[in-house]
DNA sequence: CTAACCTCTGCACAAATGCACATATGTGGA
DNA sequence: TCCACATATGTGCATTTGTGCAGAGGTTAG
């Protein structure tokens, strides 16, 4: 039977461990981990999702149209607006007292489509 | 939770009223936007993150095997694929005593590749 | 049938998160 | 210069979320 062995034993006893080898070297390590993990909890709110997808359809919008556009209060805009920013998920630009925001890359544009198609093709959740 | 203001307070004065009702009419309202946001969230927690990419590269693995390879206790990994489950990110299949998991379908593949080629790409965050 | 095993679930506590208020920064016009 | 406007930031509060423990299904072997 199973020897008990330190942390990493689990291996020893696993159930299909070429496959388990295989998956813990190609996946994600702590770092890209919390990275990736990192990019998706900032589309995991509401508000930031509809913001996402609301410069998805208009390219190009500044602070105050987006609140109108969300429905919420400025300041949350700008909450969100600073996060996404810090995190390279949307650029701006700076044009008098203005500032415009825009998706930062084709990675997100891809990946917001990519989203709404799935979940109204199989409506998960 | 998003919240819903009186509207006449943000659209009056629309910098650019054409961009902001067009968008308003094209992204996801309330319901689709919680959708979305609850798939994302779901991908925004390290363990849950790398949980996915393990089933991406080995394509099917049991929750033990799952435990091993991501290194963290088989309740963990549990609790975690109820969630992802419960949502329809992922698929299970019985076989005698263990429960085998795998990705629900493409969209969740590719969602994960391009996540990953993103922040490889330019390193996000 | 009983025992051993794998997985699932409810509960409780610690930690993280979003929001709004008040205030600061920066810009353009009088 | 001073004021009004657009946006940004810091703080506090209410809520949510992740995790581990203990115990409950459900399944196979003896």
């Amino acid at each position: 039977m199973p020897q008990v062995l330190p942390l990493d034993s689990c291996e020893v006893v696993a159930v299909d461990p070429d496959k388990v080898a295989l998956a813990r070297e190609s996946i994600p390590g702590a770092v890209e981990a919390g990275t990736l993990a990192q990019l998706f909890k900032l589309l995991g709110d509401p508000n930031r999702t509809r913001i996402l997808y609301a410069l998805l359809e208009a390219g190009e919008l500044c602070v105050c149209d987006l609140a109108a556009v969300v429905e919420v209060p400025e300041t949350t805009v700008s909450q969100a607006l600073r996060l996404l920013r810090t995190a390279g998920v949307v650029g701006n630009r700076r044009s008098g007292r203005r500032v415009f925001y825009r998706l930062a890359d084709a990675h997100v544009r891809m990946l917001l489509d990519l989203s709404r198609e799935h979940t109204r093709h199989d409506g998960a959740l």
